[in-house]
RNA sequence: GGGCGGUUAGCUCAGCUGGUUAGAGCACCUGCUUUACACGCAGGGGGUCAGAGGUUCGAAUCCUCUACUGCCCA
């Protein structure tokens, strides 16, 4: 084995091999439960980022701790179409090429976008490979794959014949750029710095002006009526009269309705119905027109007068400026209002009166809520709960027609004859009604949200009868970013429950944002992104898995660092290390394995029993879904105890004069199960290892081929050993007072110091470890003493008094007693602090009565202790 | 405007349902070619857990308010 662990050597060697054995399939069992996760579908806009790093990092833990935890175990990749973000970046190609979609027409469009489709579907499931995980390719699914695809068309159907899903006229938010409607969700909302303008409309009778404020002037040319509250006495007299509409001249009346606030502006309002949505709701109250004044690329249109043709901030500032020429403009106050921009082009949308397809949501989501609040889902973090029932009792309807070409088409057909709506889930050329063929299907398509609502069952073949659906539904764990509790769980939830009548999963996991070294949103245009692929290939996957997962909490946002990664790597190859070390001490040729539990030294129990220790916290709190924290136990296991302490205790059992029992045993055994505990978080590294143990041990000391299909470990409580563990515990304080005594004075490290360890009732315990305590600590003789230490040591010595013992270290070459006695102060100083404090905890009657008798017997224990430590401290330093 | 977080060592953060002497990594300081590992080893310094009040025998942990900060919704 090199001396350096060298990722690049090992991950797709085997990832290839885990591939040939069809590990990653996921067979039906019906004697067991499945665990299941159906993968987020990955946009194909481009390649993956850090996010789905992290995505794929979780999931695939989670996945392989289950799997080796022998539940058939399904995790099913796919991709998402991403209808809207799609045809933006294929449009963007198409302008680099000098032409449009318009130009090459919507077959051959559609046709590009395939292609488009077909490259980073490759390109995308590569990637997900080198990042290891372990998904069942054999069940990959795109969201206008057939399957996918005909289960959106029966959603629908089933939708709109439950009168559920209707065509409307509503204000919708408009994009000018991407010419389609989006849905509220889709509208990011921005504070701009822009301004009030208070408009004079004169009254048509010559009695003066009332006087509106508008923060976009250009809708005056849209407006139908001017409204006030009718409790604003200011314009009691005025309801009913009719002003003249500055710059176009139209008449229009002033009305009154409750939706008007009387504290903005002038408690005047203009009304335009057809391009704000309070307008148009005033306007259904009140039976007034519509009016359209902007064309789809947001330029004014006919009914814009004079002002046809300008864009629409043009127009703005044509009009203000006309306005202030016929002197209706009274005044310009600088204005913040939040203004709706497309999230996907950032291009300001405008609100517009549309026919479009909506969903009814109320009694969709009823049943959705009940789901999360009787617990048959379950959210982590639990915070995100409060944040779902607000948004889901607020729900509104879901515009779901979308102006574009990529996507699944609304399976809507008009026909020309009857002019009756024939909706069906095959593809129909007569109409149902009039068995016409003169029928044309609706232009539009889905919004892309709708395949990812049905995501969950779509993928395991409904509305047919499959098996797959009937075993793997409802899936386990849903894990996804918390960015998208709105757009696609809480959707996922009502449609799963609306189309199967059962939960689409049991447990959503949100986690947080990655982002940059300083806290920054990663994103292109801030150029600070960083491609999961390129970190794995300098730091290695199983690295960039740890770094994801250090001081990572649910629903929390984490930062990605140079650090975080490098520690990983680090671990790694420390891992790397500690295999080298144990293969070497592997003899050729016979080996017995055996660990002889009845006559093991103290060290192999304790190890045995930290182990264990180990193995029933990483599973608890596997079950907590607190992944980070359980790497992080089995990482300080690995490095602080195994690799700190018993691989340098087992060094000098392993020499050639040692005659005692051989640590090999115990050492494997730890080192294999700790890598079984681990693969789940670094699986490259430790297949990687677990293979160079398997191949350099005897035939059939394990039975599987692969670490990721043995057992996980289960935490033997027999081996729990406390005797062991206060006894080891002593070891490592003796070895560490003697070290630190001779690095506070300025001992030569090859210089051995001696020692006389004063050990009381543990003495016999620790004796056997005199060689490795000598070692360890580079002092030779070691005396040891069956009592405590009595009397005084004045001269010429350093005296550490420890839990159950006492160091005492004699010699000239620790010349520097000045600073010994100020340690020796210090030390007194903190024991004095702590006795005072658990003596009035201990005289407190209310403590005494009311705390519970375990905690009350453990202070006593910790005073006792402190004191007996203070008294053998003081007589021995000679204070 | 409504809601949800965060504030713990110089930095980045753990600390889950209240009960250790509050931890880790990095950084810093002092040493080290100790035959697995300098991607390492040994030792060290550093925190009144944002502030105030409250509940409790006991609070980093629960409650209230304040300050700063981030996000979501309208």
């Amino acid at each position: 084995m090199p001396k350096a662990y060298d990722p690049k050597k090992v991950e797709d060697k085997w990832y290839q091999f885990w591939l040939k054995k069809n590990y990653f399939r996921a067979e039906v069992d019906h004697n067991k439960k499945p665990f299941t996760i159906i993968m987020p579908p990955t946009n194909i806009t481009g390649e993956l980022h850090v996010g789905h790093g992290l995505t794929m990092t979780l999931e695939d833990i989670m996945i392989r701790w289950h799997r080796m935890k022998g539940e058939p175990t399904l995790w099913l990749p796919g991709f998402d179409h991403a209808g809207i973000a799609t045809q933006v970046v294929v449009e963007r190609v198409l302008a680099s090429e000098g032409t449009d979609r318009h130009k090459l027409g919507r077959k051959k469009f559609e046709e590009r976008v395939w292609q488009w489709a077909r490259d980073y579907l490759k390109t995308i499931r590569e990637q997900k490979q080198k990042l290891g995980c372990s998904a069942d390719w054999s069940r990959e699914r795109f969201t206008m794959d057939e399957g996918p695809s005909k289960s959106v068309r029966t959603a629908f159907v089933n939708l709109y014949d439950k009168g559920l899903i209707y065509k409307g006229e509503r204000i919708i938010n408009w994009c000018p750029r991407c010419l389609t409607a989006i849905s509220d969700l889709e509208v990011d909302h921005k504070d701009l710095t822009g301004n009030l303008w208070y408009v004079r409309y004169p009254y048509e009778d010559g009695s003066g002006y009332i006087t509106v404020a508008t923060t976009r002037p250009e809708t005056i040319l849209g407006d139908t009526a001017v409204a006030v509250n009718p409790d604003d006495e200011r314009y009691k007299d005025v309801i009913g009269k009719k002003v003249i509409l500055p710059a176009v001249k139209r008449v229009i009346p002033i009305i009154a309705d409750e939706a008007v606030s009387l504290e903005f502006g002038t408690g005047a309002v203009k009304v335009t119905p057809a391009h704000d949505p309070v307008d148009f709701e005033i306007a259904q109250r009140h039976h007034l027109p519509l009016i359209q004044i902007l064309n789809d690329n947001a330029s004014m249109n006919g009914n814009a007068g004079p002002y046809k043709g300008l864009d629409r901030f043009a127009c703005r500032k044509a009009i203000v400026a006309d306005l202030e020429r016929d002197s209706l403009l009274v005044k310009i106050e600088p204005y913040s209002h939040a203004v709706g921009h497309c999230q996907r082009c950032g291009t300001i949308v405008e609100p517009l009166a549309s026919k479009q397809w909506f969903v009814t949501m109320k009694p969709l989501a009823q049943p959705a809520i009940e789901a999360v609040r009787d617990g048959r889902i379950i959210i982590v973090p639990e915070r995100f709960n409060k944040i779902y029932f607000q948004w889901m009792e607020n729900i509104r309807d879901w515009c779901i027609s979308r102006q574009l070409w990529w996507g699944h088409r609304i399976p809507v057909w008009y026909c020309k004859d009857c002019g009756k709506l024939t909706v069906a889930v095959e593809p129909t050329t007569k109409c149902q009604h009039c068995q016409s063929k003169n029928i044309e299907q609706d232009p539009d398509v889905l919004d892309t949200w709708f395949s990812s609502a049905l995501w969950t069952h779509s993928t395991l073949g409904w509305p047919d009868d499959t098996t797959d659906m009937r075993y793997f539904y409802p899936s386990t764990v849903m894990e996804t970013g918390y960015d998208i509790l709105f757009f696609w769980v809480a959707r996922m939830i009502m449609m799963g429950l609306e189309d199967t009548g059962n939960i689409p999963f049991q447990t959503v996991y949100l986690h947080g944002l990655v982002r940059d070294e300083k806290g920054e949103k990663m994103s292109k245009t801030r150029g600070n992104v960083r491609d999961p692929i390129d970190i794995a290939a300098e730091f290695g996957t199983d690295a960039m898995r740890c770094a994801f997962l250090t001081g990572l909490a649910p629903g929390a946002d984490s930062k990605l660092t140079d650090v975080k990664l490098e520690n990983g790597r680090n671990f790694a190859n420390k891992l790397w290390n500690a295999t080298r070390f144990v293969v070497k001490g592997i003899p050729d040729g016979k080996i017995d394995l055996t660990i002889k539990y009845g006559s093991l030294p103290t060290e192999d129990r304790w190890i045995l029993s930290r182990l264990n220790r180990t193995i029933a916290k990483v599973n608890k709190m596997m079950d907590d879904f607190q992944l980070g924290e359980a790497l992080k136990d089995i990482y300080e296991f690995l490095w602080s105890e195994y690799c700190d302490w018993y691989i340098e205790m087992a060094k000098t059992r392993l020499r050639p004069e040692y005659k005692g029992t051989s640590p090999l045993p115990v050492l494997i055994h730890v080192l294999e199960t700790s890598l079984r505990l681990l693969h789940p978080f670094m699986p490259f590294v430790t297949e990687e290892l677990w293979q160079n143990l398997k191949y350099r041990l005897p035939a059939g000391w394990r039975t599987t081929d692969s670490i990721m299909v043995a057992d996980y470990p289960v935490a033997d409580e027999k081996a729990f050993d406390d005797s062991a563990e206060q006894v080891m515990t002593s070891i490592i304080e003796i070895v560490r007072a003697i070290r630190n005594a001779r690095s506070e004075n300025k001992v030569a490290p090859n210089r051995w110091v001696t020692a006389e360890i004063y050990g009381g009732g543990l003495a016999p315990a620790i004796i056997p470890y005199t060689e490795a305590m000598q070692t360890l600590a580079r002092a030779k003789p070691l005396t040891f003493h069956e009592t405590r230490l009595k009397g005084t040591v004045t001269e010429n010595a350093v005296v550490s008094v420890l839990t159950e013992t006492d160091v005492v270290i004699p010699i000239a070459s620790m010349v520097d007693m000045a600073a010994e006695k100020e340690r020796l102060q210090k030390e007194i100083g903190q024991l004095e602090a702590d006795i005072t404090r658990l003596e009035t905890r201990l005289k407190d009657e209310s403590f005494l009565g009311k705390a519970p008798a375990a905690v009350v017997n453990k202070e006593k224990e910790r005073l006792a202790e402190r004191k007996d430590r203070l008294a053998r401290l003081k007589q021995q330093a000679g204070f």
